[in-house]
DNA sequence: TTAATAAATGCACTTCCGTTGCATGACTAC
DNA sequence: GTAGTCATGCAACGGAAGTGCATTTATTAA
């Protein structure tokens, strides 16, 4: 048995063709993926399974989504050992206004913040927009 | 001439009815509000023209968008002497996991983050979710 | 004041994206 | 093999943003 196949089933989500497929997709870079980019990149398959198939991945800690602020979601790979089912990995997201794509600066977290008395901070979303590495030099 | 009509021509605004009338109703509440909302709260108005409404108070430096996660752009009155039509206002927001609103927070500004070699940013975002003032105590 | 011009409004229609219902096909457990 | 569960495919829906164009209203020039 492949090593997509033993992570997929010790995630929980049985290893099917187009599972397998999408996943192998979202590990080949490391920018995060509109659904409609998922479905050029399958243009035979269906909408509604590769919509399926991200919201599997979300559900069970494969994926994380992120607002980049675009108005699309966009999806990328969770780190290795990020319990993002259960508590979210706060690192920042940077959206290339040039290149137009959107990636995980996984090791920066986002700093503490002091919010005012009363309010209580659950989640956050920290996007940064510029240029990134590839198109900045 | 009221203080809003002046204001808005001191923005460049033509200040038609339905112009004071939104100016004025978002000056009614620190809560960012969707087209929708202010659909709802103009019922007899037409849509098309609420959307340029809003769309022209952005260009013109009235209001900004403030992108909460939710999927739906909202908008929320500028800082008096924010040059938001210039340089964007770098403060937080806050969305409310109970009551479900989002508020600036523009005494809190976004803090300096330390970016990987090479990305430069421009612009940034920064949406904290959890509790707001009112719903926790 | 009137005619010409520019700006704002209203209506219809479109597109994009996310989402759901339901029927069919595949796999698993017994 | 059968029953039950899960995955897939197709069609349709709904919300929200945005556009084209005709009409009304305001501004300016004659
Ligand atoms: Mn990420
Ligand atoms: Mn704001
Ligand atoms: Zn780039
Ligand atoms: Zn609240």
């Amino acid at each position: 048995m492949n090593t997509i196949e033993s992570f997929l089933e010790s995630k929980k989500v049985r290893p099917t063709a187009m599972r397998l497929l999408v996943y192998k997709y979202m590990t080949q870079s490391n920018v995060a993926k509109t659904l409609g980019d998922i479905e050029n990149a399958f243009a035979k398959a269906d909408r509604t399974t590769l919509y399926r198939t991200v919201k599997t991945f979300e559900e069970k800690g494969i994926v994380h989504q992120v607002d980049d602020g675009t108005g699309t979601i966009k999806y990328a790979l969770c780190e290795a050992g990020c319990n993002c089912d259960i508590d979210r990995d706060l690192h920042l997201h940077f959206r290339c206004n040039n290149c137009r794509e959107t990636t995980c600066l996984t090791e920066h977290k986002i700093p503490q913040i002091n919010l005012p008395d009363g309010y209580i901070a659950e989640d956050m979303n920290l996007v940064i927009k510029g240029i990134c590495e590839h198109c900045s030099g």
